[in-house]
DNA sequence: GATGCTATCTGGTTTGTACCAGTGGTTGTC
DNA sequence: GACAACCACTGGTACAAACCAGATAGCATC
């Protein structure tokens, strides 16, 4: 079975009335259930669906996008419907980056620096960095994949004071470890934001699906012992990839 | 200008190819931009935009889907759609409850109960609060609303255990305060898993919208000192309503 | 004043058609 | 074997036309 965080059985509701789209999506979705299709397997054609069913292709794709924003298929664009993996946990409160928690959940981690260089920081960013608006701050530009398939597209912000000569490096690895082994580095603490959200164009066009696509916005803020930003990242997820879990003691 | 977390300016993107109901997204995103539109007013209705525009009414749902998708606009069902007000900011590590954290936001906070009772414990949950399948346990329902809109729909379940008689009690305050109050129950921690979904069925009925409307799906486990589980809770937030922050420490 | 009916407005669903544009496999050439 | 050209297939966008069903407000009635 599926995993799922809905332990309770939903009601089923009357199925009297269910428009012919949701019955279509039960369908589907009963396929998927029964694991007459794989995660990764491809869908018949819409107008194969269409033929199948009697449908309009209206009909079909409004089915089509109910499983979609359910996180159970997704699409490449112009190639078909596939049955989306498992997504990954996210657990921000056991700090270790993205190569290995994906690594520990048995899953192939994958990382490409789209693009690197100096940007002039915007002041609102300037702020997160206690710098002046327009100095020269560090912008990393990467897709990260599991399995082979992208899963989110970030951009990284680092101050070139804290680590100079950083992007000499290969970032195509683990971030946090080149800022500890190269630069001593330790974060201390992490600022966390989420919000679900529609990819916005840029982040549509690198993970290679339709812009509005749901997703899943985590901006992070890393600050070391002194108080100082170490990396700021914003992290345009995939929103079937992934599910944060949190775990933290009450504080008073 | 509207809240937001993308601080960084996103790269236009040439605006050769865009399809028609991106343009027509950026007009009404632009008429909410810069007021216009204030949140909570209504737009004109589709066949309205469709003259205006001259497109067909396919097109422009086609735009306010996209709108919704983003957080930006919201609609009652056969009613119209309305421009969304700001997201609740819910911060998991500073633990107050509901009534709390959206009061401080300056937000007027509202419960309604929808159901309660004893329901036997499937056998998943029966596992979480450490009892046998089928075991009775209070079963809560209820919806909050943030400035009398209806934001989430949770589930709550208690062991009867632990509360005694509380379904005795009126349950459209604070929990958290009952619990403490009448049953000297203090959580020490909170397990709280989230990911990006679509309201199914029950969840969209209760929130007069239409099922498959994008939500985030929040389960909350909350334990004692002793390690007993005192409330395991499963909440449906209206996607556009909700932003999560965490602040924490690293944990080696 | 409260109640209940009704006309109208709004979004919800479905069908059908047409054409566009990227993917991916095949074919043919060098 | 490598490469380019080609083409069939797939999803993406857009239009038009109906009809359904809940929301709402105004009106008539009790």
């Amino acid at each position: 079975m599926r995993s799922d965080l809905a332990l309770f059985p939903v009601p089923k509701g009357s199925a009297a009335a269910d428009p012919q789209y949701l019955v279509l999506r039960d369908q589907i979705a009963h396929g998927i259930e029964i694991g007459k299709l794989v995660p990764g397997s491809k869908l018949p054609s819409e107008r194969q669906l269409q033929g199948d069913s009697g449908a309009a292709r209206g009909t079909i794709r409004e089915a089509l996008f109910q499983l979609e924003a359910e996180g159970l298929i997704y699409r490449r664009d112009r190639s078909g419907w596939y049955v989306s993996p498992p997504a990954i946990t996210y657990n921000p409160t056991r700090w270790s980056g993205f190569m290995t928690y994906v690594a520990e959940q048995g899953r192939i981690p994958g990382t490409q620096t789209l693009s690197k260089g100096l940007v002039p920081a915007p002041p609102a960013v300037a702020d997160i960095f206690r710098t002046a608006p327009g100095a020269p701050l560090y912008n990393i530009h990467r897709r990260r994949s599991v399995d082979l398939r992208a899963v989110l597209v970030e951009r990284i912000i680092v101050d070139p004071a804290m680590a100079p000569g950083l992007l000499e490096h290969s970032l195509d690895g683990p971030l946090t470890q080149i800022l500890s082994r190269e630069y001593g580095i330790t974060v201390a603490r992490n600022r966390i934001d989420m919000k679900p959200c529609a990819l916005v164009k840029f982040a549509a066009d690198a993970l290679g699906v339709k812009p509005g696509t749901p997703g899943l916005l985590v901006v992070r803020t890393s600050i070391a012992a002194d108080g100082r930003v170490v990396e700021y990242d914003q992290e345009y997820w995939r929103h079937d990839a992934i599910r944060v879990h949190v775990d933290l003691a009450v504080q008073k």
